[in-house]
DNA sequence: CTACAACTTCAAGTATACTTGAAGTCAACC
DNA sequence: GGTTGACTTCAAGTATACTTGAAGTTGTAG
């Protein structure tokens, strides 16, 4: 068991990063992490590449797919694995589009709420049915969710 | 253009709902929606199903899989179209767990808020590689996100 | 009755993020 | 130098939610 190497085969880099040896095969074939080879053609990892799967992982975590993760680990300068400051700025700039979501989804548990409320009659009118980034495609006429037509009051249809 | 027919193709579905033929298929397929067929084998479909179909949208929207609305629909009594009341109850119902996934990302947002403050330093304390669900698996000794082992007071170390 | 749009089934493809398995090679310990 | 666990690649499988395409059938307007 050697005592903090320099460099770590992947199966220490699984065990230590906890993150499956297929999985980080993965992310090097989808350009995540890099490794050098051995001269029988072995991976061995820096071990500030454990730093960035730890990244790449708490990235996921946020919601991020591993192409969004990926460019912003690219968009670092010389592509580095974050250090301290670089962290902060990711984070600075994931904790804007967690608190977005957050927003998104608060949003769409008030028109849940108002549908409650309201009965929720036309597909038309209804917020939760016509969430701003989708399009209202009811071009044959108004799709009504309980009740086909329009009944203004229904105590007077039979 | 018949005029609000007691049975719709799957054509006059896709147009009113703003589902696609293919997905309509799908949900038949999937046991989220039922169909009569002609002499010939093409699919009629009752009115009701329009608005299945935009409970069903409505659903995705808020997050649930197709197995989970397949059984919520399915646990109405008779397994029937949800109508005012049933509405209602589910959307009641997921509303709490959308709630729940607001609970979860503030938890996260708050974590990470925590480690831009802190500067994040160790793996095994920090509150974001650890969210609740995540088995702390370091078993080969604690992984450190910013420098590789615990430094107590890095002033003192060279 | 014919034309043609709309419908049918079934298989395969798309995207994301991986896992699994087969067949073979490497590294390290004794 | 041999054994064995760890490693290699490549192809295919998993899950979700669909879409696309091929080849053939149906329904309806004229």
């Amino acid at each position: 068991m050697p005592a903090l190497p320099n460099r770590l085969t992947i199966g220490e880099m699984a065990s230590r990063s906890g993150v499956r040896t297929s999985t980080l095969r993965y992310y090097e074939e989808r350009g995540l992490i890099a490794s050098e080879r051995t001269a029988g053609g072995q991976r061995r990892y820096a071990r500030e590449t454990l730093r960035r799967v730890a990244v790449i992982r708490a990235a996921q975590i946020l919601g991020l797919t591993l192409e969004q993760i990926r460019s912003a680990l690219n968009a670092l300068p010389q592509g580095r694995t974050p250090n301290r400051l670089d962290w902060e700025q990711l984070s600075l700039a994931w904790r804007g589009s967690l608190e977005g979501r957050i927003t998104e989804l608060e949003a769409l548990r008030d028109r849940l709420s108002g549908c409650i409320g309201c009965g929720c009659l036309s597909l038309e009118n209804c917020g939760l049915f016509n969430p701003g980034d989708r399009a209202a495609d009811a071009g044959a006429g108004a799709l009504y969710l309980f009740g086909e037509a329009p009944v203004p009051d229904p105590e007077h249809t039979s």
